[in-house]
DNA sequence: AATTACTTGAGAATCATTCTCAAAATAATT
DNA sequence: AATTATTTTGAGAATGATTCTCAAGTAATT
């Protein structure tokens, strides 16, 4: 199954670093792939924990950075003074956007907002590296209330 | 002239929320209009102090907010874990372009993009707040380095 | 000038994240 | 399997931006 060839490809990531593939590790990178959710580090602590594993939050952090930087997941920042993350099983780019009220986080893609995006840095000669798009929104289940 | 006028509205906010006119709040309020960057509140602490006025950062904070709610200003965020605070003199709204190598911060507005934006919400019934954009480049001058 | 209500600044508190370092674990080597 | 070298882990301290607390100071009103 594809879980477990991800799991693989993170031990040969892990490897390619010359650092040591661990319980910890795994079990935190298991656990992003097997949640869809855009989740901070507690999140994924108070899980791990229930669960019955414990990882110290410190081990989270650098698993998902380690995670971010060999593209497993991605860190984003919906302007809450804390990161959160999301697995990158599904590898298609996209953007968010975010319940002012319940905090729900819907995604999205544009073909023309990512090409305009292009456009306006090379009329300036600046080059694209990377963007950060959201949209905050009430949607439509609290609307209705 | 155009910025005693901004002043003299900032007081009318002050008063129209019962709270008081100090000498504080006015410096904080001319430093902001008197300056077109993007800055954190501790870039103003220095600016202020440099000119020879004293004011705590948590006035700064405090001010700032209040600048913020009357529409004297915009808090942004570009990923730094900090603020920055900008005047909104020239009330039309842009996002922004950071350069990552050298942090200089360059505005943009594409109506295309700010259509699609509220296309994008109406399609799934949802109700757009605001939004949250930024391009992460290297900048001209960069490059050549 | 007196009264009332709000503001200020110093320093403590908060909170997410990073750092430190000794003990534990992994991987490589005998 | 035991030894060795190297990395990892977790506890708790440190950091840094921002907020909070509260006593002393200031503004507005009478
Ligand atoms: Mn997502
Ligand atoms: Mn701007
Ligand atoms: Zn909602
Ligand atoms: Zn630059």
């Amino acid at each position: 199954m594809n879980r477990n060839k991800i799991i693989n490809e993170f031990k040969d990531a892990i490897r390619s670093e010359n650092l040591k593939v661990t319980a910890q590790r795994l079990h935190i990178l298991q656990n992003l792939m097997d949640n869809p959710n855009h989740r901070e580090c507690e999140e994924i602590f108070q899980d791990l924990l229930q669960k019955g594993t414990i990882v110290s939050r410190a081990t989270i952090y650098r698993t998902l950075d380690l995670a971010v930087k060999h593209g497993f997941a991605r860190k984003m920042d919906i302007g809450e003074g804390k990161a959160r993350y999301e697995n990158r099983i599904n590898e298609t780019h996209h953007d968010h956007m975010v319940c002012t009220q319940c905090g729900k986080i819907t995604e999205f893609v544009n073909n023309d907002i990512e090409r305009i995006q292009r456009e306006i840095c090379s009329a300036k000669n600046y080059q694209l590296i990377k963007h950060s798009h959201q949209l905050f929104v009430i949607c439509n289940e609290c609307q209705s209330n």
